[in-house]
Formats: C-alpha cells, structure tokens, sequence
DNA sequence: GTCTATATCGCGATAGAC
DNA sequence: GTCTATCGCGATATAGAC
C-alpha cells in the first residue's frame, strides 16, 4: 500500500461515468471528476489522454484478440468463411450479458459527436488490425482490406440493433441476422423478389436517372 | 464594399491551409489563422465550429447529393444495383480529376487522429443519409443500412487506393475494382479458389480454433 | 504537481447593407 | 430601422510543458 489509494484509475472511471450520467458528458469537467474521486486534474490526464477516454478505457484490446484468431484460424478459411465461423465466440465471451451495461454507455455516446467520433475511430482501428491479420495469411490487400469493413459493418449494425431492441433477445440473434442479410444484399435475390431486370441497365451509367 | 472584406470565410481558409502545409496541423494555432486572414480569434469561431472544419468546409453537400440521386432512381432497382449504377457519377463529377488537391488533404488529414476521426464521422453521416434514403424507396431498415455501410466501405477503400497509387489512373478503375472484389468477398470463391471444405465447417462454432 | 497556452464560447457594441 | 457580420473583451476548460 503506498500513499495513494491504488485504485485511482478504477475511481476515475466511476466517478466519470456518474456525473455523465447525472449532469451530462459535454457538462461534466475534469475538475469535476477528479474531485469526486479525490484526485487532481493532471492525475486524470495521466491515464486518459483525454475527457472522452474514460468511456473508451476497457475493450482495446479487441483488435489483439481478434488478430490472435484470425492467425489461428485453420488455413483453408476464406476470410469471410473465418469471420462468419468466428464472430460468435467474439460476441459470446466479450458482450453477451452486458446488455444494460452497454445500453447506458450508448447513451451517453450519442449525446456528443465527439464520442461518436471516438467510437468510429475504435472500429477503424479494428478494422485495420483485422485487415493486417488477413494479410498475413496471404489474402490479396484489397480482400483483406474489404473483410475487414465488412465485418466492421456487421459488427457495428448487430451491436446497435441488440441494443435499441425493447426486448433482450441474445446478441447471436442478430449478429446472424446481419449477416445474412449482408450476404442478401450482394445477392440481391434475397432483398428484392420481384427484381425485373438485368443487374446492371446498359446505359444507366450515363445519369440519365440522376439528378446533377 | 463594406467595412469588410466580404470573403472572411475563404481568407480564413486560405490562410489555414497555407499554414497547415507550412508548419502542420497541430502547430498551427487559431490566432495564428486570423492573423493572416487579417481577422480576429473570434471571428474564426463564427465560421466554423472547431479548428478541423477548415478542412471540411466543401463537399459537406454529398449526403443532400446522393439522397436525392437515391430517391430519383427506377423503382425496379434493388438497392445494390442502383449503387454499382450511381457510383460511377458521383466519382466522375465530383472527384475525378482532383487527384492532386485530394493528394494534398489527405497527407494533411493523415498526420491528426482528430482529423481522421472527423473523416471518419464525414462518411458516418454519408452513410446515415444513405440507409435513411433506401429506407424511403421502401427498403427494410436492415438491408437499407447495410447497404449504406457497404457503400461508404467501397467509397472509402477506392478513394483510398486512387490516392496512394504512384501513378495516376482515373477512380473509375478502383471504384470498379473494389466492387468487384466486395462481391467476391461474400461469394468468395473468388477469392480463394483452392476453396477445399464446405462453406461453414460445423462445430467450428465452439471455438476449437479460437485463442481465448 | 504547478504553470500556462490555446481552443472555445458568451455577451455587448458597432458598422454598414437593404 | 432592422438585419447581419465583425469586433473586442473576457471567462472557462482542456491539455501539455516544465
């Protein structure tokens, strides 16, 4: 035991997450919160870069964990064979049963742009950790590099929808759904039954249908 | 003529990417932009809400743009037709042809997080404008913001790609390239055509090859 | 820990356009 | 006159330097 609580960082991130709550991120400042947690300012700035941090301190470890398993995914796997096959066990060990844990923290996260902008960066950097991983395996830069959006995409769309759902379905229900649905809309069978046409109307490229 | 010189907005401009270019975005202060421009800190504000804005004043009419292309097109089209059809356009009438200025941006845009999670959240709202679109042709939600995830991913990865390459071929080519290859990657046969077991192995759900 | 720069914003005054 | 854009001053908070 040392002259300070060891615990600073763990107060910080309560104290944040209330007064966010309570009176709002855009309104609550550092001063504020490291008063409640019986800390100085610069304490603060010494483990979060910066005020949105707190929100953003646990999960970065996604894209190490997910690079782990796409390096050791059996090597016969397409990358789209090894996303459908692995983002359950993603989902299963690090979301499921965090529902209304999750469902606050999204609502603070769309009260601000700025933390909007944050949670767009994580997924860009799992995007890019994912891209990496496939390369690695051999797959073709540009495959490697659409895997990894696409997944992103899925990831990003079922998570969202697990958490606006009224109810507490399991997230597996819709992280397939989405997925399916992903593959529909290439197929573009699945989305549109009574589709008439070709797939690309000759001379459509001309805007004759656009609007400038 | 008035007291004022009528274009504060484009000297502020002006003066900020000068300065961007000359010292960096990060060591480029706000007082230091309107100095140039001959205006005050304040004045800055007025026009744009943070330092970053300068670099995304144009173009922030894409999403109007491309709403009204979705909203105009053939009823017949299923959503991912009418994108492979509409890309085309908006490339050639809005970026084709300022490969250098682009080059330029982007440089500046790579050297800041915060940049690039403003470009970021730039596409987040393309997307959003998308899906909302889709959603007005009658299309369900989840195909609509897929759709939109999708595009914003091909529109992304193309431009990307046009930019970083060391000659100078039309986007039209990585456009096409990069949808060809999104379409492969849910196929996926194209990608990997030694394609040796059936597409999703069964008990591979149970995290046999997984690392955590 | 302390000190400080600088981003950001609120408010009131002002100058000219219509 | 009313409206709009700018100015000038000042306050606060974030974030970084020392």
């Amino acid at each position: 035991m040392g002259r300070w609580q060891p615990d600073a960082r763990e107060r910080l991130v309560r104290a944040a997450l209330e007064l966010f709550a309570e009176v709002g991120f855009a309104e609550t400042t550092v001063p504020a919160i490291t008063a409640r947690a019986g800390l100085t300012t610069r304490t603060f700035f010494r483990h979060f870069a910066d005020k949105r941090e707190v929100l953003f301190a646990g999960e970065d470890d996604l894209p190490v964990v997910i690079t782990a398993m796409i390096h050791d995914a059996p090597a016969h796997f397409t990358p789209w064979q090894l996303i459908e096959a692995g983002l359950d066990t993603v989902m299963n060990t690090r979301f499921e049963g965090r529902l209304a844990e999750l469902r606050l923290r999204a609502a603070v996260v769309a009260t601000d742009t700025g933390l909007q902008e944050r949670e767009l960066r994580k997924m860009a950097v799992l995007a890019d950790a994912m891209a990496s991983a496939f390369e690695h395996r051999g797959v073709d830069p540009l495959t490697s590099r659409l895997t990894a959006e696409m997944t992103a995409s899925v990831f990003r769309v079922a998570i969202e929808r697990w958490l606006q759902q009224p109810s507490d379905k399991p997230l597996r229900q819709f992280m397939h759904g989405t997925l399916r649905a992903m593959r529909g809309v290439v197929d573009d069978k699945t989305v549109s039954p009574e589709r008439p046409g070709p797939v690309y109307p000759p001379g459509v490229q001309n805007s004759e249908w656009t609007t400038w």
